[in-house]
DNA sequence: GCCGTGCCAAATGTGCACATTTTTATTTTT
DNA sequence: AAAAATAAAAATGTGCACATTTGGCACGGC
């Protein structure tokens, strides 16, 4: 019994939080196609880790919503009815709302500033046809408002709310029209600038409609996307014990 | 070797919920003070369970924030600085304004019924002076109002925010005016009747104010809560293996 | 007398070896 | 031959044995 010096136990957080972050990065970057099973084996092969981890980290994104563990059956990407993406688009409406009946009575000429300059991005990047960029602003724009309130407790609600309509989108949005309209953001900022509540919220409810409106009612049965290899594959293993799965 | 037939993978997913409620009802109730520390072992010991069963269910509640979890160092229940309790409160009061928003578009003659049978309910506790059952229907107040909606996500919301605030409840408020008062309740479904969307947000907030403004000011350096197997007492332990840990 | 240092006990984190459940493939029966 | 039944294979769930880290305490130095 030569004391078999085992290499367990290391207590890498950094470990955790890298699977965790490659995994939610493709979840989001919609490279992990709706209704794939996400197994505990082969991501443990991929990433190099022990099943443990990869296990640790997949209840914690099941508990984040943003996969649909089964009992016995394990982790999916969800595959959320049309109603769904309805239901989380409707949430994100009413809190948009919220935000603005509280935003109005502390409107101030720096926040108002910070909004125009935030709107001047928006048609900048829509002028010059930057599509990727339009996208990521058109979302910042409600981040902004909701953070103008500094109120952590909201801010992360609206970060959920809107990391998992992100992955809805890339299942039911046609690709092309899938930003917010400028103007549609700078009415909001104007109904605010007037302190017109009502008119805030019932631009921000028209706004939320139109994309709920550009919504394709199709519901595809989306296809299992094979080898996640390929998928996690700008990931570098963290160990060395991965081998290419290749078919 | 006479083939252990361990005992191990059971399976047994109501033991996880039994242990899980077990603890969030004994946080709920505020039997366990703020910065209590929640070791492993002697959970496990006391419920008779393994130590990995309530590991989980620690983290579990460490995920839905309502336990603080250090690494390395375990679980403690959170002791919330004033400023979290009103970001709280705020959170609540912007929610159930986006709430509002969205509920004079569609109030019917069915929900108004619904809500003034409510008002009932909570005028006759009052009026018996039933506390408990005045603070239990005060908040399904709030919870009626949001699941008038029918969205799934919003009514969680609002649970996570309620079951959070009725924690911090115990630690800031003065326990004999906790509840909210029936009229301020009553003229928010007046206003809902009148579909006047402004009054409903103004009655609404200044609502909240009010028993934020009750909120104690001092923060009382929570002591730890000893004895731990008192607290659970009530629970039946699920194994037989815990001894009393008297001292 | 007080602070820095090093050891010891306790609690948390992790990998592994199983048990259990699910799924798939094969066989048998009507 | 189709469907039900059965067995094998794979994947998930769990307890346990460690390793690691943390906190306290004694000892010694300044």
């Amino acid at each position: 019994m030569a004391m078999r010096a085992q290499r367990i136990g290391k207590a890498n957080p950094a470990e955790d939080e890298a699977v965790y972050q490659a995994i939610l990065r493709a979840l989001l970057e919609g490279k992990l196609k709706a209704g794939t099973k996400l197994a505990e084996t082969p991501l443990a092969d991929i990433f190099g880790v022990s099943r443990e981890r990869i296990r640790k980290v997949l209840h914690r994104l099941g508990a984040e919503r943003r996969l649909e563990m089964i009992p016995n059956r394990g982790a999916r990407v969800p595959r959320p009815t049309l109603d769904d993406v309805r239901r989380v688009y409707e949430a994100h409406r009413v809190l948009e709302a919220g935000v603005l009946s509280q935003l109005v009575l502390r409107v101030d000429d720096l926040l108002l500033a910070r909004l125009d300059a935030h709107l001047a991005e928006e048609r900048a990047a829509a002028q010059r046809g930057d599509r990727a960029t339009s996208v990521r602003l058109s979302g910042a724009f409600h981040v902004h408002l909701v953070e103008a309130l500094g109120n952590p407790e909201l801010s992360r609600m609206l970060g959920d709310l809107l990391s998992r309509s992100s992955v809805m989108v890339s299942v039911y949005e046609p690709a092309a029209q899938s930003i917010c309209a400028v103007d549609e953001h700078g009415a909001i900022v104007a109904a605010l600038r007037d302190r017109d509540l009502l008119r805030a919220i019932a631009v921000s409810r028209e706004h939320f409609l139109h994309v709920e409106g550009r919504l394709r009612l199709d519901e595809h049965g989306a296809s299992e996307s094979e080898n996640l290899a390929a998928i996690f594959a700008p990931v570098k293993p963290l160990r060395r014990k991965a081998r290419s799965a290749q078919s």
